[in-house]
DNA sequence: TTTTGGTATTTTGCATGCAATATTAGGTTG
DNA sequence: CAACCTAATATTGCATGCAAAATACCAAAA
């Protein structure tokens, strides 16, 4: 039976991402990605308790690594704890993950304002001006597809998490990477409104031009208009992230954006 | 067997805090606030295995639990996991404290310039009140013996825990609480120079001052001036760590200040 | 029909045993 | 005496069994 669960988790791993060098993962480290996997895509009905016993099913292991992942991603916020009965998946209000998005923009700020006020590595201002590049090829696409979509997420997270990381901060980075974890409101989570191309591409090539002016801001040492750019920058996603979601297609996003399906619509509240 | 690793646990629990309406409370819950606190005060070397059996003994509990709280606190970045080998304890430098504690000050800036821009409501300006009163008291006594210092602690942890929740924002203090488990860098773990009474006593008389703007500010709505009044009040809180670290009585504080006991001194380095 | 009480079933939380891996000790050889 | 290999030991990670608590079920009474 061990056998097959490790297959198990290997096959559902394997649908969304890496599975290199699995060597020093534990049971553990594997339910826990899959499971924020399934959380994020909608698998589990919101804000009612999720029964340990069918998650370490559906994950193939026992309950003693499903429980390690629950923790896990109750720490992450993604769970609820109820005292003596178990976990349940959290939803988020629109509005949370706008907020969540603020706080981000505001340590992006921070970060921005202690590289510019030292000096911008040449590692990281080489992995940032790559991140350019990338957006200026993808943004050349007459439409923005599945392939393309995800060549922006992925480049987009590269450039903000190059901004963070440059300024050297353990905490700062710690915090951030915390943020993050709201559904919808990491630099990866753009949503694509596919209904208003125009719309879309206005979007995207705002965010690109932000990109170039931040990067040369911090050259350039200017460490306040930097972080007021950063600021603008977040508070634009924040913006697009009210605009765009309604118009979700639900099917294809959910999928392809996880965390989708843990926000609420405008208005409805959970039950309990 | 079991009732006594219970009994153990509570009294362990029962040294440093409250052990009020435990019934809804589990294993892993005292076992993680135990285990932290033994962390906390150096009860472990650093930077070297943590043998997961013998902290199972120590805390009087089964290895699951305990592996349960290690995850937990390997999550608030107390500990680190060893690949196939367990968990370490890790070491911090003064730097990362202070770096820690501006960004702390920076979220409480965003914090209250939110809440400023709004109103600051009635319940957390009586909270913010009553804390300013309370220092008020503190800062009479003719000494700072283990009772004021304690009462201080407690007051500077609800004064700027009322003023990151005044704003609202559930990523926000979410986040807040992420940065405040940095070893030393949360309110409550305020440093006190008891070799020098005078200079104690100005960093205190500051602080408070700092407090009175603060909250003046935050009720006249202004949003900036109140933001840079935080911001300034955290940046002096991080020079008086720096300050006041090295001369810490390591046998007081150690048990008083959890945490100091995982900061290096400045310049030395960990091992690996 | 709704409420109450009591029982059966499910589920959680924990301790423990076992296999796999890491660590240490001891001994052998260059 | 150091380097290396091998055997013994300790430790981790996981599955599982069991007791206690929570939940569901159902019947009887208001």
């Amino acid at each position: 039976m061990n056998a097959k669960n490790t297959s198990d988790i290997q096959k559902s791993m394997q649908i969304d991402a890496d599975d290199e060098a699995t060597s020093t993962e534990s049971q553990f480290d594997r339910a826990t990605e899959a499971l924020r996997t399934l959380v994020l895509r909608g698998t589990f009905p919101l804000d009612v308790k999720l029964p340990e016993a069918k998650v370490a099913d559906m994950l193939g292991v026992s309950r003693t690594p499903t429980r390690l992942a629950m923790a896990a991603l109750e720490r992450d916020g993604l769970l609820v704890r109820l005292p003596r009965r178990g976990f349940r998946v959290r939803s988020f209000s629109l509005d949370e993950v706008i907020e969540a998005i603020e706080v981000r923009g505001e340590l992006e700020a921070v970060a921005v304002r202690v590289t510019a006020e030292r000096k911008l590595s040449a590692v990281f201002r080489e992995r940032m001006k790559a991140c350019i590049v990338e957006a200026e090829a993808i943004l050349k696409a007459k439409h923005f597809d599945a392939h393309e979509r995800r060549a922006w997420c992925a480049m987009n997270d590269e450039f903000h998490t190059a901004l963070v990381e440059a300024c050297g901060m353990r905490p700062l980075a710690f915090a951030y990477r915390q943020v993050k974890l709201v559904p919808l409101a990491g630099p990866r989570d753009t949503i694509f409104n596919v209904a208003e191309p125009e719309l879309l591409r206005r979007q995207l090539a705002t965010a690109h031009e932000d990109h170039g002016r931040i990067l040369r801001a911090l050259l350039d040492g200017h460490a306040t208009r930097a972080a007021a750019l950063v600021r603008e920058h977040a508070y634009r996603s924040g913006e697009n992230k009210r605009r765009n979601f309604p118009h979700i297609e639900m099917q294809t996003m959910v999928m392809e954006t996880p965390g989708v399906a843990l926000v609420r619509l405008p208005g409805v509240e959970p039950e309990e």
